[in-house]
DNA sequence: TTTTTATATTTGTACCTACAACAATTGTAA
DNA sequence: TTACAATTGTTGTAGGTACAAATATAAAAA
């Protein structure tokens, strides 16, 4: 049955790609959420982020950020501080430890994410992307 | 960047599936890995199942089933024995009111595969599932 | 037979997800 | 201005993931 293979194997494959980048963060204590909010962080730095800002850009939308970023705090990767036009929010900054960690993980996700895309033409590639947004982007 | 996309997009989708699955069983007060669980179980009635034929069975290879069934026993929808032959090993089988909860949220998983599948016309969903056995048939 | 190795499951811990409730602050309307 | 609603973040809890260690049993090797 088509649907249900299609429902299934999406899982299987969103999973095989989390593990993937998952085992490649291993040796760096990040989990992949975490690294995560630091690319997001890394891609502001112009203006701080708001906790919802970066809620916003996640993958798992419910997934809990206040506690992803207190575990940054403890690892000195980012730093948190109220915002004082709006009392209500935070502002989280990338530290230049946070920034020089990402320097060294970036070659080896993206080494990872060459080598899974590797099994696929361009042509074909572009094909996927192009039903993926067919499949979801109607969120 | 492709490669990039493939992965995040890949692993969005994933979480698109299972966001819709686990919406649709809430209902019935079941997450999608119990009921994942449960339909591992009805489909080897006539042999009961250990853990590890279940977990080998599973989409998150490294979760942790002997938890998941906990879950299961205490809303006596599956019962857990010893096994006689091999007493390292359990024997879990799907109950009567596990079967028949089933029953109920077939259709509806049914429909939400369907209406997901949908959007999607045979020919590239056919092209999609080979694209994915490229991806990772490989483990 | 005793020791070693492999198998099958359980337990422990840190982190994450999903969902709901709460608290503080800000904005809006009576 | 006071009351009410919306926004922003934090906290609580149950369930799940990932990884490692522990336990019990069985099989194989010395």
């Amino acid at each position: 049955m088509l649907a249900r293979s299609l429902v299934v194997e999406s899982m299987r494959l969103g999973q095989f790609m989390s593990d993937e980048i998952t085992c490649a963060l291993h040796p760096y204590g990040l989990s992949i959420q975490q690294f995560n909010v630091l690319r997001i962080l890394r891609g502001c730095q112009e203006k701080p982020a708001s906790l919802q800002y970066i809620t916003s850009r996640m993958i798992h939308k419910t997934s809990n950020t206040t506690r992803i970023v207190d575990r940054l705090l403890e690892k000195n990767l980012v730093d948190r501080k109220p915002c004082a036009e709006n009392r209500r929010m935070v502002e989280i900054n990338i530290t230049k430890k946070g920034l020089s960690l990402l320097t060294t993980i970036d070659p080896v996700i993206d080494k990872k994410e060459n080598e899974v895309a590797s099994r696929l033409s361009e042509k074909e590639l572009t094909a996927l992307l192009d039903n993926y947004k067919k499949l979801f982007v109607t969120l």
